[in-house]
DNA sequence: GTCTATAGGGTGATAGAC
DNA sequence: GTCTATCACCCTATAGAC
């Protein structure tokens, strides 16, 4: 949970990034909005202008949440070796999805718009990720060249981390509908990828 | 591209397909439809009664092809081995996807509904799935028993090959804005992964 | 079967009192 | 800052002519 804000500001955002985090822009109104944040649905246009405006508020803080677990971990780990980085990263990353379990769906629902593509330049962590991803990538060119990894496209190994990570997460209402398992024992799952996760990326990719 | 039907009923189910596919119910507009249908808004409340029908033909016939592709596979093969088998349903599977990438991000957005919930028992393709995915079950944890698999969840192996061959699709839109990569290196990227996943599903779970 | 016109209801946004 | 009341528009669905 984010941090209580009392504020009638505070208030309508939480409401609001709950039920725009859960069911998206088209499908949430401004009016349930105003009830979930029990104030007046004159206040929401008041404080935040539009329903877009309010959005793209919402919009931000996930995609800060969505890729600022990332960075924290690898920023604030600058002595630890790759492997022990990507290990920390998928222990903590499976940790705020769940705590986020719509987080991803609503990512993915959000980069297929056409806002999403021009919105590059003027976040400054969409700029950061960049950054990050370039080294991510050289990284995995060097260690291909001295063969410790296996030659193959960097982001074939992107995909398959961020695939493994990420999409159990976006496909849990069709895995527990579809197998039958409970939130429980999704979580014990989810929980025991943390260890299986960088083993199967080694096993995968390393020589 | 499906067959071509010029019938009117044809063209609005068409012209449903594409929209409700790629944006989803919410964010698709009758008006829309019957626009790019080259037909009357009021014909297809005429042959399809509501749009919320009319969504239910389209969500029908994607999960149709969505699973049909896998169980055609599957059982028009019984004579290959089992590793043969999702060999082929990968390298079919992908090659299915590129031709309809919109595919992947549609069941995930329906299976987070309600209604998908119940429309259990009432649809045969549903229930076939259930029987395949209960032999693959099976002939996993044999594998497992006899030692020829590592001991660790079905469902984990499920996953992953879920994960690597759809979520590359799901996530296309934010691969290719954010790595830059263009469509036809996206393509290529997706071919490559027919004969890589197979060698990866062996590297994690093969003893 | 296909069209035009319109009903009927919901939605985002604002005016104006307090 | 917060509320009530309401506008203006858009959307689905249908009535009724052809």
């Amino acid at each position: 949970m984010a941090k209580m804000d009392i504020s009638t500001e505070g208030k309508i955002k939480a409401a609001a990034k709950k039920l725009f985090t859960k069911n998206g822009f088209e499908a949430t109104r401004t009016r349930d909005i105003a009830e979930e944040a029990g104030i007046n649905l004159a206040l929401l246009n008041y404080y935040f202008r539009s329903k877009q405006k309010l959005f793209e508020v919402v919009m931000r803080e996930n995609v800060t949440l969505f890729l600022g677990s990332i960075l924290e971990t690898i920023n604030k780990n600058q002595h630890l070796t790759f492997d022990e980085k990507i290990e920390l990263l998928i222990d903590q990353y499976i940790d705020m999805l769940l705590a986020n379990p719509d987080l991803p769906f609503f990512i993915l629902s959000i980069s297929r718009t056409e806002e999403f593509k021009k919105d590059d330049s003027d976040n400054p962590i969409l700029q950061s990720m960049k950054l990050m991803r370039a080294s991510f990538m050289q990284t995995i060119l060097a260690d291909i060249q001295s063969g410790k990894l296996k030659p193959v496209h960097p982001l074939h190994i992107i995909s398959n981390l961020m695939s493994m990570i990420v999409f159990p997460f976006a496909a849990s209402a069709l895995l527990k509908t579809r197998t039958g398992i409970s939130d429980e024992e999704f979580e014990k799952l989810m929980l025991e990828r943390k260890k299986l996760i960088p083993v199967w990326i080694k096993a995968m990719f390393d020589n």
